[in-house]
DNA sequence: GATAATCGTTTACTAAGTAAACAATCTGTC
DNA sequence: GACAGATTGTTTACTTAGTAAACGATTATC
């Protein structure tokens, strides 16, 4: 069994010899999403997609008839900010805004043939670019990272 | 006007068990990443750290006579972004720009006496405010975590 | 000694979000 | 059926965290 490497004894109190920062887990954490963020936009930015973009068209093509409420909260963000994303995704042709026979007061959302083809196409590239970002780990490190993630951002309120 | 009938096969599409969304690294280290952040403002908030300044203090501590320009670099930021930063630290009399002898281009940076006691009251809170967004993993887990973010942040080019 | 590079800084800009208010609409209670 | 209250999408104003380009002062290089 490939036992850990030397460079495992971070959990000392008084050990300072490394900087302070690198043993918060936080720091690591937005170091490493800024990596993912800089290598989305190099792979997806010639393809007009954004992280926001990308995210918000995944749901709507997972979930058609999705209300941009219920869109906002499966993103973790305001409704109001839900709307520019949606105003530039319906401006490229890729989601219509469509109302509800029974309420009036919302708008679900679809994709159009030309959104859920670009999805399709967008999503191959996000898979290639991760890919290659995560291909130094381990599939057994692969898998308590997904893990992982999945846990911290389930502790939330 | 794309016509879009209320019955939408699209679910055949794609092999769909749960949201594309949750299978993407990126996503998931955000939305980790937003919990962490959220929660370091509620602890440190009221200590006047945001995590920029933490960040920043944490390193001018631990190297003092750094320079403006160096710490940039550690922090993987642009020098122009550090000068608000130092600011503010200067402002609270956390940090001090002193003049280098040999180059008076540079402004080299020390912690005041006030900047370490602050430094190493706001790190316990940072400590325990990890501690408890991470109680529910395992050693091994924190351990594979750790590593696995560092391999992340070091495949940067 | 001219030219190039570096340092800290300012200014203008961008990205991504929140918070509060608003009109329109829906729901539950009397 | 009227009406108080909640919800939806939206606008507006604001915040946060950063980049990029230019600049004067200085230092390094040829």
């Amino acid at each position: 069994m490939p036992r850990a490497t030397a460079a495992t004894q971070s959990r000392s109190l008084t050990e300072d010899r490394e900087s302070d920062l690198e043993g918060f887990v936080g720091y690591n954490l937005k170091r490493a999403y800024l990596v993912f963020s800089a290598d989305f936009r190099r792979a997806l930015g010639r393809h007009g997609f954004g992280p926001r973009q990308f995210s918000a068209l995944s749901l709507i093509v997972q979930f058609p008839q999705i209300t941009q409420s219920e869109l906002a909260r499966k993103l973790g963000i305001e409704r109001s900010g839900l709307v520019a994303i949606v105003d530039e995704l319906e401006g490229r042709g890729f989601v219509a805004r469509m109302p509800v026979p029974g309420d009036r007061r919302v708008q679900a959302l679809a994709a159009t043939k030309d959104g859920r083809t670009a999805y399709l196409h967008a999503r191959e590239v996000v898979r290639s670019h991760e890919e290659t970002l995560l291909s130094d780990l381990t599939p057994d490190e692969l898998d308590t990272l997904n893990g992982v993630l999945r846990k911290i951002r389930e502790s939330e309120a």
